[in-house]
Order: structure tokens, then C-alpha cells, then sequence
DNA sequence: TGTACATCAGTGAACGCGCGTTCACTGATGTAC
DNA sequence: TGTACATCAGTGAACGCGCGTTCACTGATGTAC
């Protein structure tokens, strides 16, 4: 079905309108995202895409749907099946390093106000909320493992925004690297220890 | 100088366009702070704030210096000269508190891309980093204290987006509180053991 | 104290822009018989 | 296998909008003499 290139039919505009989503996002920032500008790459009228998107809103929800997805994937791929809080650092070091290494993206999923009611989006921010917290609490099975687990939500999240923003060293990724295994490793001792 | 009410001179036009400014994004979010739109609440013609900002990013970003400002005075109102870790908590809730009094304006002060070189905006960012930075450094003498203002600035940042974004408990200001003090404290008993 | 004049802080019309969205439409596709 | 027709996925013109910014202007203010 997703062929027909140069006919009247795109073939597959959902998908072509949430990859030029992305380009747009990269190049342009957030200010580049516009519904023209991603039919406009997508080589398609403008109004085209409303077949696949009721509104712009939808199109956005759609994109940081799909940015959760990926973050989901960078943590898995850091780490299958964490068990040690070096296996969690390692995530958490996955987790800022997908901020960077898509810094727009990243700001939609999180500093986009957009519709925060789409069912897509908060389905796919509940599942990455359930996998890290489900992770921090299988590794750490000490008491509170809420308040560790929104700690270490918090460090790492603020770690990502505030190297995002240049407030902190990040000439090297090897530097950033350092610095959320040593913050998280530091919530850990502490934990250890009861705090 | 200021007053001249109901005549052709504004007075202070340049504090009119701010506080024009930042009531727009308490109603409206970001998306309402335009310069039309800034004119036109302060009671003036489209064109008249150009004569005290040279375009919009001058005037985003001194709403975004104020906000800075304006965050310092948080953080000296919490504690004045901070000595012990629970101090240092009581700032780190300031500081998650601020985020959730203005978020519209938090937003703008980290999210909002806008010009990063703005003097005024870089002054006022790099004021309230040291005063942190120094406050952390001040109250822990102990080893690697880098590392621990970042992971300080990180936790409570993080907290502050979380709640934002509505990702974490946030029905009450003392629950948040008490998230904010655990993670700090938690960063502190980790320091003291030397991990 | 009065007057001439430079400077300053506003005005208002106009520009071009890109945006989201609507609408009636048309070409392509797939299905029932 | 062929044909009629419903459905689907596009088109393109048009709407109204608010925006940032420019420009030549004018009314008010302050200063020098």
C-alpha cells in the first residue's frame, strides 16, 4: 500500500507528515512546526494533511507521541533487564542523552503546553512514567521507593533541561555522562543509608 | 516622572510593556505575548514600545531577566544566610514553588528558546547560578562540591518541570514540599557518607 | 521670565507574511454484482 | 471479466487573523539664551 510515488495518492501521508514533523522540528525548532510547513515538505496541498490530523494539535500530540516512544527505546537499549543501580545510572545517562540528542523534540514533549488531554500523548507519557518508575523500584527495594523514584525522575529531567539550556558543562558527553552517574549514584547512597 | 495619566506621554512605558507583558502570559501562556498585543493592554499604539525595545526578543527577554530577579527574591526570602542542609531545603523549595506560582513565566525564563546572548538575560541567569552555586558550596564543605551544586540544581529543576507538566503529585504545596526537602536531603546524607 | 528650537515619545497607516481552517471539488481506488 | 458506484485521499481557492516591522508624522517636553 505506502507506494504510488508521483500519483495523485501520497500512499502513506500519516507517516510522511510526522516524519516531515520531525525534519521541521530539527531544523527550525518548534517555530518551524507548522501544518503548511509539514505539508509543504511532505509535497502535498495544504490542507492534505487533514485527512490524517483533525487539527494542528493532533499533529503536535502525534509528534511527542512518537518522541516518548523513542525515549522508551533509548532506556530499553541502555539497559534490558536492570538490576544494580549501575544498570539504572546507565538508563538515567540514556535518558539525558536522548534530550540532547534531540533537544526540539525533546522540548515539545515537555515544554509544549499543546493539548494535554490527547489519548495518545498521555498514553505514551504514562507507559515511560510506569517503565522508569517500575525500574527504580525493582532495582531499589529499600523503603520509599516513591520518593527515590521521583528523585531520581527529577535529577535526571533537570540534568536534560538545564545542559538543553547551557547552564551546565556539557563540552563533552563523556562530562554529562559523569555528572548523572554521579547524581543518581549519590540518590542511591543516600537511600542506602536511609535518609 | 512617571504619571502624565490620560496624556500624550505614556510616563513609563518600558514598565507598562512589562507588566503588560507578564499578565498576558498568566492568562495566556507564551503563545499571547506578542508586541501588538503587549501595546495594545498597555493602552498604547502597536508601534510605541518600539521606542524602548528594538524587537520582540529584546522585550521577551527582559520579561525573562525580571523572572530571574524575581526568583532570586524567592530564594532570599526562604533563607537569608543559609548554614545547614535543611536551609538549603527550605531555598530548594523557593525555588520549586516559584516554577509553580508563575509557570507561564518559568517557562519563558528556560524554555523559550529567544535570543541566549541577550547581556540582560545572560546576567541575570548567571546572578542566580552563582548565588545557588555558592549557597551550595557554602553549606557542604565536603568532597566534590560541583557535583553537588549540579545535582542540587538538577533535583529541584526536574521537580519544578514534573509539577509543571502535571507529571507528579501535585495536590498540595506541602506534598510537593516534602518531595523537594526528601531529594535534597537525600543528595546531603549521600554527600556526607561520601559516595 | 519668555521664546526658539532640539529632542524625545508617541501615532497611525501600511507592508508582507504565514498561519489554521473551511469549502466545494476531483481523481483514484476498491468493491458488489 | 466488466461495469457501476460508493468511498477515500487528495486539490486549490478563499476566508480572516494577528503578527513584526517600516515609515513619515506630530504632539509634548526640556533646555539655552
Amino acid at each position: 500500500m505506502p507506494q504510488a510515488s508521483g500519483s495523485y495518492h501520497h500512499g502513506d501521508l500519516r507517516a510522511a507528515c510526522l516524519r516531515a514533523a520531525r525534519e521541521l522540528l530539527e531544523e527550525d525548532g518548534s517555530a518551524g512546526l507548522s501544518l503548511r510547513a509539514v505539508a509543504r515538505r511532505a509535497g502535498v496541498s495544504a490542507t492534505a494533511p487533514y485527512r490524517h490530523y483533525p487539527d494542528r494539535d493532533a499533529l503536535v500530540s502525534a509528534v511527542a507521541a512518537e518522541g516518548y516512544r523513542e525515549l522508551a527505546g533509548y532506556l530499553a537499549a541502555a539497559h534490558s533487564a536492570p538490576e544494580t543501580p549501575d544498570d539504572l545510572a546507565a538508563i538515567a545517562v540514556a535518558y539525558v542523552r536522548y534530550a540532547l540528542d534531540h533537544p526540539a523534540m525533546f522540548r515539545v514533549m515537555f515544554a509544549e503546553p499543546c493539548d494535554p488531554n490527547n489519548q495518545e500523548r498521555v498514553a505514551a507519557t504514562a507507559a515511560i512514567w510506569d517503565y522508569v518508575g517500575g525500574i527504580v523500584r525493582g532495582v531499589f527495594l529499600g523503603a520509599d521507593p516513591d520518593a527515590l523514584s521521583n528523585a531520581v525522575w527529577a535529577v535526571v529531567h533537570g540534568l536534560a533541561f538545564l545542559h538543553l539550556d547551557g547552564k551546565l558543562d556539557a563540552t563533552t558527553p563523556e562530562v554529562v555522562d559523569s555528572q548523572v552517574r554521579a547524581a543518581v549514584n549519590a540518590l542511591f547512597t543516600a537511600a542506602r543509608t536511609g535518609a
